[in-house]
DNA sequence: ATATATAAAGACCCTTATATCTTTTTATAT
DNA sequence: ATATAAAAAGATATAAGGGTCTTTATATAT
């Protein structure tokens, strides 16, 4: 459903949200070995983030990555767009040019019904609420999770 | 959602489907064109879908791509399956390396919900109700449907 | 000032999905 | 039998996603 660099960014931004919390700025290498992602590849993705402003950064010693105080929350569907655009909530499950529900394909009723649900789900979930989870014990981050 | 292979598998069958009640068996070429799909792109498609028994195909002059009598129902998930196989109803929303309902990402309670929707939806729908949809003039098989 | 720790930037590589082309096999019409 | 129409098979090409490596810029500690 999502790609694996969007994955990689969900579970990157959802530690460094618990990290900040606890008063710390993870940097690249400790991200990466937290979410089990390739270090270069992991920094590719924060660029990413951070030219998009989803994300801040401190370079030198001391630095790493941290949230703008003044955005509290982050929605999973602002880091979908970012990594892959938000194609997926507007295409056709059966491959049309355009979904149009005045021509629908005849896939087209019980498939915006499933699209929705993943939209309105990626709208309404943000960084912080996957990462309250975790902080609370309800929720992993990481199969091998040791705290 | 789904690959752009898979897309054009579907789309191709529900054509197919569509001629074979016409009593007609069609090729790769007129397949091809109705679906607007490169035509020997397609030809890898039915290869793999007759290798796999969901299509059946005659050789030689005037041969085509028709459907086993028998068999009279084909689901979407069998098609998606034989295409890209079912990781996408199994693995977990979140990127971790299994879905797991005792240790559940913070994605999961929602996710599953989405992803199941799907997966009834691909169970339930077949290229055999798809296709009556077309013919019924409920839906369109592509955007410059001229039929 | 200098050394060190860190992210940013850019060039590059590997794998997979998508797509094309050519040759071979098989069935039918004549 | 031969010519023809069609799919199968296989080799190759292109693009995108995923991943690595090296160099550069920047902040901090000493
Ligand atoms: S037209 Fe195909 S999903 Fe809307
Ligand atoms: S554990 Fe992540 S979706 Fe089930």
């Amino acid at each position: 459903m999502l790609s694996k660099s969007t994955e990689y960014a969900i579970r990157a931004l959802a530690y460094i949200q618990l990290q900040n919390w606890k008063g710390h700025r993870p940097g690249v290498s400790e991200i990466a070995l937290e979410i089990e992602a390739p270090v270069a590849y992991s920094a590719k993705i924060f660029q990413t983030l951070t030219k998009h402003k989803l994300l801040e950064s401190m370079k030198g010693r001391g630095g790493g990555f941290f949230f703008d105080k003044n955005q509290s929350h982050l929605t999973i569907f602002d880091v979908i767009n970012v990594m892959e655009g938000d194609g997926v909530f507007h295409k056709c499950g059966f491959g049309l040019k355009n979904c149009n529900s005045k021509n629908p394909c005849p896939f087209h009723n019980e498939y915006i019904t499933v699209r929705e649900g993943f939209y309105n789900l990626v709208k309404n979930e943000t960084i912080q609420t996957l990462s309250k989870k975790i902080q609370n014990g309800e929720a992993v981050l990481n199969r091998l999770s040791k705290e």
